[in-house]
DNA sequence: ATGAAAGCGCTAACAC
DNA sequence: GTGTTAGCGCTTTCAT
């Protein structure tokens, strides 16, 4: 009932457990390295036979590699942490590499017990978030989501996100007076201690009083603030919600109020995720283009090249007008109205 | 540059590797092992200074024990597994054990290399299955989730869900005659080979035609496959969807077509996840209760004790008929509508 | 109250 | 071509 070893394998087939071991890495063909296929049959049917299968701890801790990628992501329901997951996934299956999401969990607790390769992190905004990321560099190659960090033993994956925001609000503070700002309440936290600033700036620059909407959690709790927001006696014509998610939400809070969206409340997003691109009316969101593909690609370069400089990605955003909001406009980058297939 | 070993914090404090070691475990105030303070103190100090971080490999390979439960979820995006997600993160916290998912892929191919305590598996259904499973709890604790496999070195996760798919069935088949059905159309896969067939003998029994709709893939195939069903010269008026995903994508997808859910279209899903259940229109679905916490004790027990007896856990279904369906029915069971808070 | 030492399963030099 | 052997970092008897 034990786990077979490689040891039992090499008393099982008569050799040594070298051999097993390069027989199993798949050596045997290469010229320099000699394994008579006859050996390699042996080992193999033993192998076999007995049921083996490679103590992953173990060749952990003698390569110093564990083939493991994995990714930190604060929401897994945050449509933004499936799309994560999912590029991911795509640019991760060639190369040998697993990914493994730890999800809805604080990686500044959880991180220290655990060893990958590669680490992402979503979510690096807190005091005390440098420190602690330069100290995890040390034993782990991080690559860490972050408006605020510099790279510092670690790559770092920037939005440069203020412009587009800026430019998403002078858009609604044209068209709209009672705009509301959808928010979590730590605003600190998460992917977004800009957004909530755009908002107001953007307020302030249109001489208009702010309306924020703070919820506490995910996008259940996203949905109730909505509900509330707009069963106000004085409802908002517009909402900048500071994630996908809760734009989504909002979305549904306001059907859920017989609402039409866009006529009577027009809503943008952040981040611009799938979910929110096919989801009925689609929904107008600012956020980076091809950005979780490029993401993909950034930590799969780092799993294979763990030494290679450290550096900041940045990312261009836009401003991608779709459904939730009522007209085309000329006068923001990229107005072409996206379509569905 | 070297990540700090047990060895170098036991060398900086001036005592043992196997001291540093029983401090570290927290092995200090017990009164049979006896550290003392002063010792414990410098231990500490100098593991801090460090920044000592104990190597999980290591400890795995001596301990057998990883501390890791592994969630295999064929589709993250299904709401489903965020459920499942969910549960168990909230059942692990005080235990000491991390869970992490492996999303969207093919458990046959990732187990192997994996080392985790205990592992779900939300998909076995195919040939072949039995016997992988088999051979794999030799190293594993395993948890399956399957409606046709018995449990064998194994625990099993049945969902009794017959009795309520037909119920659903009568439901529908009593109030239309075109009923479509959404499915995978690979229905061999995933969670839900008894699910096309409730369809196909309710069907049959009220002598109805069956209309198919299958979709590859994930929920924007599914999306897709609803929109083309709902554009046919001779749509149906109610739509019976594998798995509450699909079930939620046809829900859009009428939306889109602006159709009235449920007076043009009665929507019943397969799951009863929590997605559906706050969506607008809420979604009505067949599928057990209370199963997610169930599931998360089950895989908890399962970890804290691996050799406890295997069994199979089933969970009765009940259906229950939101606002995606016309009407309150007394006929079925749990007919309590309910209601959103 | 603390330390020495034996491994856990595996890989990679280096011998033969 | 194949085997010997020395560890990787850690936990845990068993001495002292």
């Amino acid at each position: 009932m034990m786990r077979p070893t490689i040891k039992n394998v090499a008393a099982e087939a008569g050799v040594s457990t070298a051999t097993v071991s390069y027989v199993l890495a798949g050596r045997t063909k290469g010229k320099g390295s000699g394994i008579s296929i006859e050996t390699s049959r042996r080992v193999h049917e033993a192998a076999h036979k007995l049921g083996y299968r490679p103590n992953q701890a173990a060749r952990t801790i003698r390569t110093g590699r564990s083939n493991l990628m994995m990714l930190s992501l604060t929401m897994l329901s945050d449509p933004w942490s499936l799309s994560v997951s999912k590029a991911v996934g795509a640019a991760v299956s060639a190369e040998g590499i697993t990914p493994m999401i730890l999800a809805d969990t604080d990686w500044r607790k959880a991180i220290p017990r655990q060893g990958a390769d590669v680490i992402f992190i979503d979510d690096a905004a807190q005091a005390g978030d440098a420190e602690l990321l330069a100290e995890l560099s040390r034993s782990n190659s991080l690559v860490v989501f972050s408006e605020t960090l510099e790279p510092n033993g670690f790559d770092v994956i920037r939005s440069m996100a203020g412009p587009s925001l800026d430019l998403a609000m002078d858009h609604l503070t044209a068209r709209h007076r009672r705009i509301a700002v959808l928010t979590t309440k730590s605003s600190l936290g998460a992917k977004s201690p800009a957004r909530l600033e755009a908002y107001r700036d953007g307020m302030k620059r249109a001489g208009l009083p702010e309306l924020v909407a703070a919820f506490d959690g995910d996008e259940l709790n996203a949905y109730a603030a909505a509900v509330e927001l707009l069963s106000r006696p004085d409802p908002p014509t517009a909402i900048f919600a500071i994630s996908d998610y809760a734009a989504i939400a909002a979305i549904h809070a306001a059907q859920r109020l017989r609402l039409s969206v866009p006529d009577d409340l027009e809503v943008i997003g952040v981040g611009n995720t799938t979910q929110g691109e096919v989801m009925t009316p689609s929904l107008s969101s600012v956020g980076p283009v091809g950005f979780f593909t490029r993401l993909a690609d950034v930590l799969v370069e780092r799993a294979l090249n763990p030494h290679a400089p450290h550096r900041a990605v940045d990312f261009p955003w836009q401003v991608l007008l779709r459904d939730s909001s009522p007209e085309f406009s000329q006068d923001l980058q990229d107005p072409k109205r996206e379509v569905k297939k």
